[in-house]
DNA sequence: TATTGTTATACTCTATAACTATA
DNA sequence: TATAGTTATAGAGTATAACAATA
């Protein structure tokens, strides 16, 4: 089990690190795109997403700021704060990534039956569920649209 | 699907990431070293199943050497070629690492039944075979001791 | 000529520590 | 004092290009 899920885990990062090169993005820069699809998160919320220090972040937005690919906006309630966003041009980029990425995903389940899929697909989120538990972040309070989970009591 | 096989993928990065820092390792150094526990590949062969550039395969040995945890020892039949082979202090701690890592990985596997953890087992299996496949590498036959490659046409 | 591996170089990613400007 | 973010610095990881030794 051990064995099949890391070889999975490398095959996934691979596909999503070449799918990436070829848009000139390097797999954390993706996914700081994707975060930012529907986020507006601070330096700080940042770091916590991507587990990272926060001046490890802050390289991270300099770079795709010089891209043009998101942008920093003061807060207004807190002065010392900022807040990072996705440009219209990152957008486009982080949408024509997330195709790229579908199509060869579908290409590594292809071998799977539809029911199998289904079953993988829960049993993913199931795990991913329970890493984010593991680390005391309640992943399911952070998702876009609906998926608003059972309301849970606290962290720790 | 796509999402939750992504928000796996992060989360086993994370968990592996976490474990071989803690035992000073990069999760590339980590790979390396479970390559060589059963191979003695060339630099080039590294580089093939590492899919990195081979100066970039020079450089990892490079650090892992200089920890004492690999070495490389001249071919014989070709001079021109290396073997890089895992030592004893090498090997210890790469099985230190796989002890941690499989603690981890029950944690998360923790919320699926025993025969969803045979199915998703199975699943990944097929799903990493489908990926090498797919880039044109044989994983089968790369497995274990003296896993004498059958003589093959050609690869590309 | 082609291949194996290294070197030189440059860039991204990352962390730690020190700093600034707020709070 | 404490927090948000940046800067300075150092090191790992990566690729490209040029190179030496060998095939």
């Amino acid at each position: 089990m051990v064995d099949a899920l890391a070889q999975l885990t490398f095959a996934i990062q691979g596909v999503l690190g070449r799918i990436a090169a070829a848009h000139d993005l390097s797999i954390i820069q993706a996914r700081l795109l994707g975060i930012l699809r529907d986020r507006r998160p601070t330096i700080n919320g940042l770091a916590e997403f991507l587990q990272l220090d926060k001046s490890s972040v802050t390289g991270l937005v300099d770079r795709a700021q010089d891209r043009g690919l998101v942008k920093r906006t003061a807060s207004t309630l807190d002065r010392r704060s900022v807040q990072v966003s996705i440009t219209a041009s990152g957008r486009e980029l982080i949408d024509r990534v997330t195709v790229a990425f579908e199509a060869e995903i579908e290409v590594l389940v292809a071998d799977l039956s539809p029911a199998q899929r289904t079953r993988l697909s829960a049993m993913a989120s199931t795990m991913a569920i329970a890493d984010a538990r593991s680390r005391g972040v309640d992943i399911a309070a952070a998702r876009p649209a609906s998926a608003n989970r059972v309301p849970r009591a606290g962290h720790h």
